[in-house]
DNA sequence: GCCGTTAATTTAACATTGTTAACTTATCTT
DNA sequence: AAGATAAGTTAACAATGTTAAATTAACGGC
């Protein structure tokens, strides 16, 4: 009904009411059971107007996906400070996990759903660059063990075993958001789980095993119902 | 056009039919792709008449899955005649990888994407019975391996332990088939990382890892692209 | 201070979706 | 033969993503 002519700044300050908005509602109720129409009346726009913005429903979901990989990224970097390599390894994981099981609805946008092989073009995340890619980060820390020679002797591509850590926390994570309120599993904690699974796997890649604190204390404690903006 | 009055027999003919096509379709395109309409003009039936048959899409989809889950079950269950514990173990994890990459959108279905939680009642399937129970085949022999104490005596808990070696096979699965084609990721070779994560998780639980066999030739071969039926 | 251009937004409309209600028709039972 | 029932269809509803057309207000030039 009133469109004043907007500077860039304010063109760019609807952008990011609709960014929020759309991600508050994909977060509380999942993307497929969120409409354009939806979106747009919780601010007060009508569904058209999100269209000049946004390409399509799948544009707006892959720029809400960029900023979540680069929250990930930003709660990854100030790890990267602590002094001990296999401290920051270890906390790099259970930060990964943290963000994962406190997040779900974000992490199946990000990891558990096939998007049409992220447009390298259109996203806005610098790959490689570690601020913005928390993929790299973790490549970069294992490279660094992987120098210092704390992995098997026989294990030659320090690339596979970020991939193998990766998808270990990974593997539990996707599980309990996919299945873990289901009853046919009679799940143990996910606290133990997680722990578990760190321990073992880098247990099964370090040349010695018995470096490995026992510590870590898994309290992921938000319960997974709980789904909260970022 | 032509109602026959039909035999329970022949009732339960047309279910298959339906669930045949719907699978297929689900299979090659994914779940939200294929609508209803399409499925019943697949079998040249009206969209109305799937209602008869089942209750509303959900309940086609879980019925699809339960058919799925009984397939997996069946394909461990030869697994389950090596006399090695250990081969054992190896093999099964194996396998359900191979189903996995073999049956991406099957996969995806059953394994990474929330489904209401899996109404034990309206489900087919028999909970804890190996014939039908890939799970419960799993728990079994994690179970015979504990008992054995093949694993870390401070492990205590031996569901824990399988919930631990599935979360790790299924996140090496899960993240080809949401990722797997993604360039930001330079993903070493599917073969590669099942086998390490294989070797690592084993590894890193069992007492002792130096009676790991080397073997586990890991060739899924299959490309991800060449989804098939069951 | 008017005037065309352009940006911002809305209303209307389209084709599809899952699903239901109403209807048709052929078969079975008595 | 008559009524009940099963099997199926057509028609319709409300909701979805998306686009085209229409509306309104601000800006730049004269």
């Amino acid at each position: 009904m009133a469109p004043k002519i907007k500077s860039p700044e304010e063109r760019e300050q609807l952008r990011l009411l609709i960014l929020n908005a759309a991600r508050s509602l994909f977060v509380e109720r999942g993307i497929d059971a969120v409409s354009m129409r939806e979106i747009a009346k919780k601010i007060n726009y009508s569904a058209t107007t999100l269209y000049n913005h946004f390409a399509d429903k799948d544009a707006l979901l892959q720029a809400v996906c960029d900023e979540d990989f680069l929250a990930l990224a930003g709660s990854m970097q100030d790890i990267m400070k602590l002094p001990d390599l296999l401290d920051r390894l270890q906390a790099l994981c259970k930060s990964y996990a943290f963000f994962a099981l406190n997040h779900p609805n974000h992490y199946r946008l990000m990891f558990m759903t096939p998007h049409a092989p992220c447009n390298l073009d259109t996203t806005k995340i610098e790959q490689g660059n570690p601020e913005q890619d928390g993929y790299a980060q973790l490549k970069w820390v294992v490279k660094e063990a992987f120098d210092a020679q704390l992995f098997k002797a026989d294990i030659t591509d320090y690339e596979l075993i970020a991939q193998t850590l990766w998808a270990s926390v990974h593997g539990v994570c996707s599980l309990e958001i996919a299945l873990g309120h289901d009853p046919w599993i009679n799940w143990a904690s996910i606290d133990a789980r997680l722990s578990l699974m760190q321990r073992s796997i880098l247990s099964g890649l370090l040349q010695h095993p018995d470096q490995l604190k026992e510590s870590s204390d898994f309290t992921m404690a938000t319960p997974l119902s709980t789904t909260s903006n970022i």
